[in-house]
RNA sequence: GCGAAAGUGGCGGAAUUGGUAGACGCGCUGGAUUUAGGUUCCAGUGGGGCGACCCGUGAGAGUUCGAGUCUCUCCUUUCGCACCA
């Protein structure tokens, strides 16, 4: 065997064995224990970025061990085929988004092959075709006749210069981001599905997902904003006009000094048509952007509408105000204002010169100073009429009672989250299967006449949809009455295409259905793995598909993802790798230099998979040289002839050691890659018992068997992590069967047993001996030996020993 | 602005249950091998101090015999905010 490592001859080598013996095709029917690992399918953009390999090293390094705990394992690969980016390639290099796309995924394929993940290529998607986008357009026409899909009007970016409808991304600095006109807000009609309906089931179920960080939970629960309140009504003086407005403070409601309703408010138009006033403010709020970290950041202004409203409970008249931070989006787009109570309200009454009116104090009497800032606490109501002395809790109940006696108001439960809007006015999307006829309104393509396919032709312009100037594609007939009718062009949200594609994999075959078995049987997915990006809008999206496939008897779990880890980005100089930050490193240049085996080796061990990963080419350089003396170890022993493996029989010293840090190293690799997910240790023990066997030179007959057992369990060890190189080492050592169809190596839990241990002895706290003790002596004997060593007893003379803590096994501390 | 995380040597990180801070790697320093460079091998490497020792986990307080770890306040960075995926 050569002593030279050679990745750049073995990997393909390697591969080409995989490949014929179809090692990763999961046996679907298969009885033995399943685990189905998933990571997040790419987008096509082009060709692989450290991020992915990142992502996607996680996923087959959980898959690989997963089987070699003797599971049957499903890893599939996909792509998330459908986006805005081909659209824009299309316009650069005048390739139509399908040919750009289809380019893409071939070189993508290839560089996952290179890279060695164990994927079932047999189960490959790809969410552009429509044997795929066939079935969620069967589940949209589903939804609609349900009623969990309606159209109503709802907000977009327009560039008036390119008389086209931008995205979030495409807005920069309130101009297009081609076209560099300024961006105006522009309502259209839309599809929505209603998540609401499903908010309380979604909300309750966070706590049952335990195999889910704390955080992204966190993060879901806060996006959903369960909130309890109430809803009551503000009559507008001298009109008919009712403003609805929903609280969570009623107990704050006689502190109401102004009410607020958002700029695309139907009172707010009202009132325009006849006051130029709030008719420019209007104007003005139109060329703000959509997205609402730039609302809820930008300098907060209004205008009075001249109206007033009537207080509820007192009959008061209070001003209505039009103003840039109320959201039109929740609740009911009008809120009502108590200064004294909410920061929000009270820099805008400052700022208007708006009566400020507290009504609730802090209960244990104290006054308090509404000069700088909202007094935002509950407590005890004052100034509130036959409410005052109650405590805020009381209060709510007491005036919901009230509002809801008088017929003004009601209990309301209130979610922050919205419905989810599935339009998009572009071309490279699945086309919305709905038919819109003069006579019967909207209509859903039947099922017989599903798919609605995207013609994949196109000349593509930038200006507007293709399919909005191809009769032949939205020129059709009603199915219900048969008269000429139009397509929807619209194409949907592609998180519509990524919400349901974990389940479609397992049958991804079935021609008569969305989902046949054994989709159960496969379902939930064990492992998700994906970037912690996708937190909220990819994962809830995907929670919510899941309930409605399961209440259309799709599936028969509640949940899809049991299992989810959320990796960080990799990073480089602190910032994300990214094309515009020219920070990139491409990792095809990466593999041909060192081999997949030394970047998925560098990847796993820079940081635990949670945590953002900065890139080092040093450190690249640093797994090179391990798996080099890992090989020359190898080498060197096999090249004297392998050896079987005895069992612990009469060790020297220097031999105990090392079958004890053998059995050290196994306990806890598997330990961090099994339980605690932490990757980076396992590579960081695999290289201690290295550097010890380096060290460990004995030519005995029982040397160079602890020598082969140590090795045989390094190569076990990394067989995950770089299975290439281990599946060689693995059959150098003398064996037939593949390194991947191994089992994971078995702790000797006598091997951990130690007699003496380091007993760290402190005065005060601060370590001032170390001692050689028994592993098993009792409390006393610890405190014994500690109080007798000399540089203790240097730091306890003569002062009184107040207390002596005593850990067994490990640690004594002297107060003195 | 709101929500969620993170902050430890020159750098990436380790410290799993509140119990020895800095495992392992990178880098650096010195040495060996080599015609040289590279490779490889050995030794050293948180800061200060001649030393006994002292200081040290973003800042400040607190709880504790003991805090990187728990609590509070603050600072900085990252992610998400509904049409990027």
């Amino acid at each position: 065997m050569e002593l030279d490592y050679r990745p750049g001859l073995l990997e393909p080598q390697v591969q080409k064995v995989w490949e014929e013996k179809q090692s990763f095709r999961a046996d679907m029917a298969h009885k033995a224990e399943r685990f189905y690992c998933l990571s997040m399918f790419p987008y096509p953009s082009g060709k692989l970025h450290m991020g992915h390999v990142r992502n996607y090293t996680i996923g087959d390094v959980i898959s690989r061990y997963q089987r070699m705990l003797g599971k049957q394992v499903f890893q599939p690969m996909g792509w998330d085929a459908f986006g805005l980016p081909a659209e824009n390639a299309a316009i650069q290099n005048k390739v139509p988004p399908a040919e750009w796309t289809y380019q893409n995924i071939d070189h993508m394929r290839k560089q996952f092959q290179q890279l060695g993940f164990a994927y079932d290529w047999s189960k490959e998607l790809a969410t552009c075709r429509p044997e795929y986008y066939r079935w969620e357009q069967w589940l949209f026409t589903r939804m609609f006749e349900k009623g969990l899909a309606y159209k109503k009007t709802a907000t977009v970016n327009w560039d008036p210069v390119d008389q086209t409808v931008l995205a979030n991304e495409q807005v920069i600095d309130g101009k297009g981001w081609r076209s560099g006109a300024p961006v105006e807000r522009r309502e259209i009609p839309q599809w929505f599905l209603r998540i609401t309906d499903y908010a309380g089931e979604l909300l309750a179920e966070i706590d049952q997902l335990e195999g889910w960080p704390e955080s992204v939970k966190t993060m879901q629960r806060n996006w959903i904003g369960r909130s309890e309140g109430v809803e009551l009504e503000f009559r507008i003086d001298g009109s008919d006009e009712v403003l609805t407005v929903f609280t969570t403070r009623p107990d704050t409601l006689m502190g109401v000094t102004y009410l607020a309703i958002a700029p695309e408010h139907g009172f707010a138009k009202t009132v325009a048509e006849n006051n130029p006033e709030v008719e420019t403010f209007l104007q003005t709020c139109k060329n703000r952007k959509l997205a609402e970290a730039d609302i809820a950041t930008v300098d907060k202004q209004g205008v009075p509408t001249g109206y007033s409203a009537t207080h509820p409970i007192t009959g008061e008249h209070v001003p209505v105000w039009v103003a840039n931070f109320v959201l039109i989006e929740y609740g009911s787009g009008a809120v009502m204002s108590v200064p004294a109570h909410d920061q929000r309200d009270y820099e805008f009454a400052k700022q208007y010169g708006l009566p400020v009116k507290p009504v609730v104090y802090p209960s244990d009497g104290q006054e308090i100073d509404i000069q700088t800032a909202a007094f935002t606490e509950k407590g005890v109501l004052k100034n509130s009429g036959e409410f005052t002395g109650l405590t805020s809790a009381e209060a709510f109940d007491a005036i919901a009672g009230w509002l809801e006696k008088n017929a003004k108001g009601c209990r309301k439960l209130n979610y922050r989250l919205r419905d989810w809007g599935v339009s998009r006015q572009r071309y490279w999307g699945a086309p919305i299967p709905i038919i819109n006829c003069p006579s019967c309104g909207d209509v859903p393509v039947p099922e017989d006449q599903l798919p609605v396919v995207l013609p994949e032709s196109v000349e593509f312009d930038g200006v507007g949809s293709p399919l909005k100037k191809m009769p032949s594609f939205y020129e059709t007939v009603c199915p219900k009455c048969g008269q000429p009718a139009t397509r929807e062009t619209d194409t949907f949200d592609t998180f519509m295409e990524s919400s349901w594609y974990y389940a479609r994999y397992i049958c991804r075959d079935s021609d008569q259905a969305m989902l046949s078995q054994p989709v159960n049987q496969w379902l939930p997915v064990n492992q998700y793995i994906g970037g912690i990006e996708h937190a909220i809008l990819h994962l809830l999206y995907a929670r919510f598909y899941h309930k409605v496939m399961r209440d259309f008897g799709l599936v028969d779990s509640d949940e899809p993802f049991q299992r989810l880890l959320t990796q960080g980005m990799v990073l480089k100089g602190g910032a994300k790798m990214s094309k515009s930050k020219g920070n990139t490193v491409d990792p095809q240049a990466l593999i041909e230099k060192y081999g997949a085996d030394t970047v998925r080796m560098f990847m796993m061990s820079a940081a635990p998979p949670e945590q953002s990963l900065e890139w080092s080419d040093e450190g690249v350089e640093g797994a090179y040289r391990f798996l080099k003396r890992l090989w020359r170890l190898a080498a060197e022993h096999i090249n004297q002839g392998v050896c079987g493996v005895a069992g612990p029989a009469c060790f020297t010293a220097a031999q105990k050691q090392v079958y004890s840090k053998i059995h050290q190293t196994i306990s806890k690799a598997g330990d961090d890659i099994g339980r605690r997910y932490k990757f980076n240790t396992v590579v960081a023990a695999n290289i201690e018992l290295v550097n010890e066997l380096y060290k460990f030179k004995d030519n005995s007959e029982q040397g160079r068997s602890l020598m082969q057992q140590a090795l045989e369990a390094v190569v076990l060890m990394l067989a995950p992590i770089t299975p290439h190189v281990c599946h060689i080492l693995w059959q150098s050592l003398g064996h037939d069967e593949l390194v991947m169809d191994c089992a994971w190596p078995v702790v000797d839990a006598a091997a951990l047993q130690q007699d003496t241990i380091e007993l760290v002895v402190q005065v005060n706290g601060k370590l001032r001996a170390k001692i050689g003790a028994a592993a098993n002596a009792q409390k006393q004997e610890y405190q014994d030996l500690a109080l007798a060593d000399q540089n203790v007893q240097r730091y306890i003379e003569g002062k009184p020993i107040r207390k002596i803590i005593v850990v067994p096994g490990k640690l004594v501390n002297i107060v003195v």
